[in-house]
DNA sequence: GTGCTGATAGTCT
DNA sequence: GACTATCAGCACG
């Protein structure tokens, strides 16, 4: 029995703070998934800020919403998902705006519960047994695509409350049992040619010693 | 380990 | 028409 399955999902007040506060403190927390009456669930490894006055990466930079970004000018805690490259997905958490509509992207987790049904949805279920080799273990949740992949996440959740309702984050701090450093690193996957100096903001965070960052 | 390439389609200019 | 908050597979050494 896993103590930290009868957690709470964090409150909403847990997002209504500073976009940078939000980013940190979600480290080392649980990602919960309910879905075909099974449970899967990943500890919060690396995350990254979106959107503010001048981010010119952000989807609400321009500071009006669009059909695919309507969900980010929501309330704090509202579920932000959206296609990318045709093909993936990316999950974020929506928390105040200042001037313009500010989400956390979830971009790495590490897998908690319900590996096998993870490696499923990866492709990767003939390389599953029950020794999880590390190399697998480490290409189930290491990305904002492989994540969403593996916990089953679409537009279907986009606009939907993150408190219930098959996805949630459950406040978890006791598995760690020493404090785990915290590095802020420039976000992955910007282009400089289009968003200038936003690609250097240094608004990725990373629990620095997981084996399960995207990179 | 590093680096390059193709896949693939929604979104915005 | 161009770009993209990505990933897997391959080459290389």
């Amino acid at each position: 029995m896993e103590v930290a399955e009868a957690a709470e999902p964090l409150s909403r007040s847990f997002y209504d703070r500073d976009k940078h506060t939000v980013a940190r403190d979600l480290l080392g927390h649980r990602l919960v998934r309910e879905i075909d009456d099974h449970r899967l669930a990943g500890r919060i490894v690396e995350t990254e800020v979106y959107g503010g006055p001048d981010d010119r990466a952000s989807h609400a930079d321009s500071g009006e919403p669009t059909e695919r970004t309507r969900s980010m000018f929501g309330p704090p805690g509202t579920i932000y998902i959206y296609k990318i490259y045709g093909m993936y997905h990316c999950l974020n958490v929506v928390v105040p705006a200042e001037a313009k509509a500010a989400a956390i992207l979830i971009r790495a987790l590490e897998p908690l519960r319900g590996l096998e049904a993870m490696a499923k949805r990866r492709g990767l279920a003939d390389r599953y047994d029950e020794s999880m080799t590390r190399t697998v273990k480490k290409n189930l949740l290491s990305g904002p695509g492989k994540l969403c992949q593996a916990f089953a996440l679409d537009r279907a959740l986009d606009g939907t409350a993150l408190a219930g309702g098959g996805l949630w984050i459950a406040s978890d701090t006791s598995t760690d049992p020493e404090p785990s450093r915290i590095e802020s690193t420039p976000r992955i996957g910007l282009n400089p040619d289009t968003v200038g100096e936003a690609a250097d903001y240094p608004w990725r965070y990373i629990l620095a010693d997981s084996p399960y960052l995207s990179r």
